[in-house]
RNA sequence: GGGAGCUUAGCUCAGCUGGGAGAGCAUCUGCCUUACAAGCAGAGGGUCACAGGUUCGAGCCCUGUAGCUCCCACCA
């Protein structure tokens, strides 16, 4: 053994030395080979913005198990890594700097602006990058991207030109979400909604020339200054013969019409609602079929304009203030309710966001989303766990055009030019454009599109498309598995889905693996607001970032969210420490010339129970991957490494080991054998101990990394030799448990007399029970007459330990009781059910045959336990 | 107003296509046994939210109820 481990885990001691290493080498790096299947993940860019928090560390582990666990299958693997430009939430932090500075974006102007935009990404864009390297991930940073960098821009034009050419991206007046502090328009997925509390004010409008009222109830009276109709149901009996009629505004004094429209319910409220189409989506729709002006009496920043002297400047929310005493002081104002209400907000800066009617670029989704919506369902992606695929139906199949047009400039504008001679428009590729009609310049749009428009092409703009013949994009897409949480379906994941279906004509990955928030230890929300959050880097220096990986991968289950408790990742911090020593303890007891040649011919019946075990462990855990069950994996090696291996395996090897000779080569050899399994099963979990122990294990310069994954072995069939030890584990255990039981401490040896009929197989095992039983020396035999011993029975065995003063027969009568109890619970059981016809009748052979043997068992074991209790009568 | 998820040991959570309830932490009892006290050995602890149903058999499937959480939705 050239190295050593260090006396003590200390994940900080190799953890970058071990990341460098791998990159040093390119074990990332993904290359061609026409011979392998490729295997692909896009990462979710993160913003540039960000800063690593536990959402990220859950996603990245996520993807890192995949994709380590692939490439040891034998996949060619690509994890390609970027970052995502952020469009709003990255202008709104420039904006802030340069506030403190006190410069604003019109002292830049646009080029100064995006110039100064570009240093502060070069300066903190590679921030994040940086803290996903400490977690392990193994992206292939040489393929790194950027939404908007070259490529990602001239798929992002590409994109644009096609869709309007097609038709599918349109220009018009709508009314569209506006989010006053960022001073941008807003996409519906941008908009969260949240219940607020509130209050309905009953205002009264005069019907003209009469002294008749119209009482109606709203949640804004700010917007009365828009209103240009008052609308009621058509079959309202009430109202029937006002519509037509004209009604007065109050304050304005404005006359306007009464409307009829389905829109309004009779029930609720008067059955009369105020109608401002500039400012609420509805009462747009209403003013289209009813050729209703729309008056716009906000400015961008939600202020009321000039055109209302009294209020203009005002802010929405003092100018509802000033109009409700207004109207009060008018007489107009009926009464006021509380009422609570859902109000939209910027997802970004939770601004309420109005409503207002703009110019603004769109896409039409209906034709977009019918052939997303048919792969789904079709099966061509898959949604893991499988109820999101509602969740993504609902989406689709209710969807509104998709507003893609943000007034900032962080982004990629929207090459689309216009003549400010003849009004032309054109929209090309090209940087600049000449108007066809007058030849003069023309001028860009100046708006920039949605974060997402590009962030949607993502899985085959970073492949190289446009380039249709780049290799990169025939190889590696379709990509395989998309990982990210459900809070982010309806902004990326339909958009990816519609976008590759229409660009590539194949969707962007065959899975989408969702996962679930994870929470503060209370069950909160992590949130800047509430200070709770949990800095993963923090975590990582702390307990290693293997253990803050095994944790969040062994803690989740797809689509739950989970919640982050320190004692969680102590104990996976624990269980490294753990993996360490047992490799700690092999080594040492290595000698220098040690040369694994596999595992020996001569295995003994431990070293058998052990491969068949772990076999099958190999087995369970690719099958829980393929299922991508990550965390029932993990726990499974997690229990392997802990039970079967530690704590029994090793200490079984003990014996051999302290006799030298070949019964230690084998044991050597075999500790060796499973302990470099082990390790490459849980490679993918816990990538940097496992590495570092594999390179002072192996050495030869060799990487646990690039190594092939365990599999299940067809050739080894050792499950005779595994039931087999079982019984002596068992009896192991059970004379543990007897002698704990009558407060016997380990330094009292006593000598074991074993009454079984598999005489030879215990007699065999007797150095176990030496080592750990707390045996002097065991005798088996078929038969024992001793009186006042104490006794462990199992099904296989009786044995006695006699310890004369020890043992105090009432007690150990009393034991004898209990546990006879116990058997014979099981017996009812199971005699119970083998004399049901009905489960004779119905239940598989198999079964009835396993609940058979159960039943011979435990009727062997009560047998045993009759005896000893009829030698103390 | 729709839809989804959750409710399992004191706490945090697993539990695959239905076949006698599991882990970690915490608790109790012994142990410094020459890899590990970040450990070892033992033990206690659950009417699997509630009520029905299907079945030979239900934590798991169906129906309903309650509580918590989330998503969607144009009742102003």
């Amino acid at each position: 053994m050239a190295k050593e481990l260090a006396k003590n885990y200390c994940p900080e001691e190799f953890e970058d030395r071990i990341y460098g290493e791998w990159v040093k080498r390119g074990c990332f790096h993904a290359e061609i080979d026409e011979n392998k299947t490729p295997y692909t993940i896009v990462i979710p860019p993160p913003n540039i913005t960000g800063q690593l928090h536990m959402g990220h560390a859950l996603d990245e582990t996520l993807q890192d198990i995949l994709i380590r666990w692939k490439r040891m299958r034998g996949y060619c693997t690509l994890w390609l890594p970027g970052t995502d430009h952020a469009a709003i939430a990255t202008e709104a932090k420039i904006v802030e700097a340069m506030r403190k500075e006190g410069v604003t974006k019109e002292d830049l102007g646009r080029e100064g602006f995006m110039k100064r935009a570009w240093e502060w990404k070069k300066q903190y864009g590679g921030r994040i990058v940086e803290q996903l390297k400490k977690l392990g991930s193994s992206c292939d940073w040489d393929r790194e991207r950027f939404t908007m960098d070259e490529g990602c821009s001239k798929a992002v034009k590409e994109v644009f030109v096609k869709y309007y050419e097609k038709g599918l991206i349109y220009r018009g007046e709508r009314i569209i979400n506006w989010c006053p502090k960022c001073l941008t328009s807003l996409s519906d997925a941008e908009v969260e909604y949240e219940d607020q509390a509130g209050h309905f004010w009953h205002i009264r409008y005069q019907v003209k020339d009469t002294d008749q009222y119209l009482e109606l109830a709203t949640t804004r009276p700010e917007t009365l200054l828009g209103d240009t109709a008052v609308a009621v149901n058509p079959n309202d009996e009430r109202y029937k013969d006002l519509i037509g009629k004209m009604v007065i505004l109050p304050i304005v004094h404005r006359e306007i019409p009464v409307v009829a429209d389905d829109y309004v319910e009779m029930e609720f409220g008067t059955g009369v609602v105020k109608i401002t189409p500039a400012h609420d989506p509805n009462d747009f729709e209403v003013g289209l079929r009813h050729d209703l002006p729309i008056i716009n009496v906000m400015t961008d920043d939600a202020r009321i304009t000039e055109d209302y002297p009294k209020y203009a400047g005002m802010d929405r929310f003092e100018a509802r203030k000033a109009i409700v005493a207004d109207l009060e002081a008018e007489g107009a104002l009926v009464k006021i309710e509380d009422y609570s209400h859902n109000v939209g907000t910027c997802y970004r800066c939770s601004t309420t966001v109005e409503p207002r009617v703009s110019t603004q670029w769109f896409v039409k989704m209906k034709p977009l989303a019918q052939p997303a919506i048919d792969a789904v369902k079709k099966g061509d992606t898959k949604f893991v766990p499988e109820r999101f695929d509602k969740i993504y139906f609902h989406w689709l199949e209710n969807i509104r055009d998709w507003c893609i047009s943000r007034q900032i400039w962080w982004g990629h504008q929207i090459p689309a030019f216009y003549c400010d001679e003849c009004g032309e428009m054109v929209v090309t590729k090209e940087d600049s454009a000449v108007c066809p009609k007058c030849g003069k310049a023309m001028r860009q749009d100046p708006d920039t599109l949605d974060t997402w428009f590009s962030s949607a092409l993502w899985p085959f703009s970073t492949l190289g498309w446009p380039d249709k013949d780049a290799a990169d994009l025939k190889y590696f897409y379709p990509t395989n598995t998309l990982v990210t949480g459900y809070d982010i379906i309806f902004f990326w994941v339909v958009r990816m889905m519609f976008s590759g279906l229409e660009n590539m004509g194949q969707v962007p990955f065959d899975t989408v693996l969702i996962h679930g928030l994870v929470r503060d230890a209370q069950g909160r929300k992590m949130s800047k607001s509430l200070g709770n959050g949990i800095d993963p880097l923090e975590v990582i220096s702390q307990y290693g970032a293997d253990a803050l990986r095994f944790m969040l991968a062994t803690g989740n289950s797809p689509g739950n969210d989970m919640r982050y408790i320190d004692d969680k990742v102590k104990a996976a911090r624990n269980f490294a420490n753990k993996l360490w020593n047992a490799s700690r303890f092999i080594m040492m007891n290595l000698p220098e010339d040690f040369e694994f040649k596999g595992l020996p011919e001569n295995l003994t019946i431990e070293d058998k129970w052990l491969v068949n075990k772990f076999n099958r462990l190999a087995k369970e855990v690719n099958d829980n991957l393929d299922k991508f069950e990550l965390g029932v994996a993990s726990s499974k090696i997690y229990d392997f490494i802990w039970d079967v291996y530690c704590d029994w395996y090793i200490e079984l090897t003990k014996p051999r080991i302290q006799a030298g000779g070949d019964a230690m080569a084998s044991a050597q050899a075999v500790l060796v054998w499973t302990m470099q399994g082990m390790l490459k099963l849980l490679h993918p979990f816990m990538p940097f101990i496992t590495e570092e122990i594999w390179q002072v294990l192996v050495g030869d310069n060799s990487m646990i990394m690039l190594e092939s994954y365990p599999t299940f072995d067809e050739s080894i069939d050792f499950t005779a030799e595994e039931n087999d030890f079982e019984k002596i584990i068992s009896a192991i255990k059970a004379v543990r448990n007897t002698r704990t039981e009558l407060n016997v401490p380990p330094s009292v040896k006593a000598k074991l007399y074993i009454e079984t009929a598999d005489a030879a197989l215990f007699a065999g095992a007797s150095a176990f029970f030496e080592k750990l039983a707390s045996a002097s020396e065991v005798e088996t035999g078929a038969k024992f007459a001793l009186e006042n011993t104490a006794s462990a029975v199992t099904d296989a065995a009786r044995i006695f330990i006699p310890m004369d003063q020890l043992v105090d027969k009432e007690k150990e009568l009393a034991r004898l009781e209990k546990e006879k109890a116990k058997v014979q619970k099981d017996i009812d059981f199971l005699s119970g059910k083998l004399n049901n016809q009905g489960f004779l009748a119905k239940a598989p052979e198999q079964l009835i045959a396993a609940e058979q043997a159960k039943l011979a068992k435990a009727q062997e074991k009560m047998d045993k336990i009759l005896a000893s209790m009829a030698s103390y009568q």
